[in-house]
DNA sequence: TGTACATCAGTGAACGCGCGTTCACTGATGTAC
DNA sequence: TGTACATCAGTGAACGCGCGTTCACTGATGTAC
C-alpha cells in the first residue's frame, strides 16, 4: 500500500509536470504559432531546457500531444453541446453542435489554428492523430443517422458524381459512419466544411471591414446549413 | 533616348532581380511556410544576404510583396476564369469561379496556405493588402449584381438577423459592394467561405481517407452552391 | 523496520547550427555639363 | 563626345541572438530483501 502511495507521488509529479510543460507550451502557440521553441517553454517553467526531454522525446512530440489534447477537448465540447438538446431536436443539435465548436474555437483560437490552419511546415502529423481528428465529426455523422433513421428526407438537389457516390458508399464500411446514405453523407460533410470555412474567416479576420455581429452571423449560417441537410 | 534606354537598362535589371527574389521566395514557402527565410532565399541566388536588403527592407516587407502578388495572381485567375462563361449564365459563372480558384490554389498550394491558412504569427499585414485581398471577393458580387439586376429571385431561407443585415447594408456604402440587397450579400458570403472551407480542407488534407474523387466532390460542392445562391 | 541498490528529475555545459540586420567597402553603371 | 561626379548593386565581416538535442553529473525518490 505505502508502495502504491509512494509510485503514485512520483508518478503523480510526472504527471502534473507533464501538464504544466503543455500548458506553458499552448500558451507560447499565440507567440510563435505552430513554431514551437522547447527552449522558451522550459524558460517559462524556470526549467532548464533539457528536462523536457524527460516528458518529451523531442519538439514534434509535444506538438503532437498538442494536437491530440486539441482534438480531445474540441471533442468533449461539442459532445457536451450537442448533448444538450433533446435527441427530436434535430435542428437543434445541429446548431448546438456548431455554437459548441465555435465556442470552443473562441476560447482556444490557438489551438483551432493548429488543428484547423495550415499544416505546419516540415510537421507531419502521426498516425494516432486520425482517430481523435475524427470525434467532433462523429457528433454530426451521429446527428444525420437519427435523421435517416426518423425518416427525414434528404432534400433535393444535384445529382452526386459517380465517384463521389463510390467513395461514400467505401465509407460506410467504417461503423463509425455507416447507416447514413451517400446522398445525406456528401451534404453533411459540405455542411462541415462551410462551419470551419465560416470559423476559419471569423477567427482568421476575413471578416474583418465587413461583419461586426459575428455571433449573429454565426448562428444565421447555422440555420442555413440545418435546411441545407434537411434537418 | 539613349539616357532613358540606360535608365531602363539599370531600372530593369532591379525589376528583374526583385522578381527572382521573389519567385526564390514563393519556392521556399513550400519549405518553411510562412515562416520564410532572408538568408535561404540569398542563399539560392548565389548571393549576399545583405544583398536582399537593396530591394527589400526587411523580411517582412518581403513577406507582404508575396502576400501582394499572390493576391493579385489569384484575382486575375478568377477574373480570367470567370470571364470565359457567358454572362447570362450566372450558374455556370459561378461554378467557373469556383474551378478557377480551385485551379490556381491546386497550382500554387503555399501560395493559398499563405493568403488563406492561419494567420502568420509576429506578423501584421498592412493596410495595402486589404484592396488586392478583395479582388477575388469582387468577381463574386459581380455575378450576384447581375442576377439581382436579372430580376432572378432570392431565394427563402432563415431570417437575416437584424445586426447582421445592418451590417451588411453598411457595406452597401463602398460602391464596390452596392447594388446587391443584404439577403443576396449574406448568401454569397456564406457561399464564399463555404467555397474556400471546401478548398482549405482538400488542400491542408482532411478529406485523405475520405474522398478520393476530388475535383469531382468539388464540382458537385459547387453546384450546390449555386443553387444555394438562386443562381 | 532498515539497508543497499536502482530509478528518475533536473542541471549545466557544450555542439553545431541558422537567423535578421547593419555597416564600411569596391567596382560598375548612369548623369550632367 | 569626353570627363567628373553621383548613384547603386553586391560583398564580406560582424553583432547578438535563439534554436534542438546530447551527455555526464548529482541528489532525491522509490524498490527489494
Amino acid at each position: 500500500m505505502t508502495d502504491s502511495v509512494a509510485t503514485t507521488a512520483r508518478a503523480s509529479a510526472r504527471a502534473e509536470m507533464t501538464q504544466r510543460i503543455k500548458q506553458a507550451a499552448r500558451e507560447h502557440l499565440a507567440v510563435d504559432g505552430a513554431n514551437l521553441s522547447l527552449r522558451a517553454v522550459a524558460r517559462d517553467l524556470g526549467v532548464v531546457s533539457s528536462a523536457v526531454y524527460r516528458y518529451f522525446a523531442s519538439r514534434d512530440e509535444l506538438l503532437t500531444a498538442l494536437i491530440l489534447d486539441g482534438y480531445a477537448s474540441l471533442g468533449d465540447a461539442a459532445e457536451r453541446a450537442e448533448a444538450a438538446v433533446p435527441r427530436r431536436d434535430l435542428a437543434g443539435r445541429w446548431i448546438a453542435l456548431g455554437r459548441g465548436v465555435r465556442d470552443w474555437a473562441l476560447a482556444n483560437p490557438h489551438e483551432y489554428a493548429l488543428l484547423y490552419g495550415s499544416p505546419v511546415p516540415g510537421y507531419a502529423a502521426p498516425q494516432d492523430t486520425v482517430g481523435p481528428a475524427s470525434r467532433p465529426v462523429l457528433v454530426m455523422v451521429e446527428i444525420m443517422r437519427d435523421a435517416v433513421a426518423a425518416g427525414v428526407p434528404i432534400p433535393a438537389g444535384p445529382r452526386l458524381p459517380r465517384a463521389v457516390r463510390a467513395d461514400l458508399e467505401r465509407l460506410q464500411d467504417d461503423p463509425a459512419f455507416s447507416g447514413v446514405p451517400p446522398a445525406m453523407f456528401a451534404r453533411g460533410m459540405t455542411a462541415w466544411a462551410q462551419l470551419f470555412g465560416a470559423l476559419s474567416f471569423e477567427l482568421f479576420g476575413r471578416l474583418t471591414n465587413a461583419i461586426e455581429a459575428y455571433e449573429a452571423y454565426f448562428d444565421y449560417q447555422l440555420r442555413a446549413m440545418a435546411a441545407y441537410l434537411g434537418l
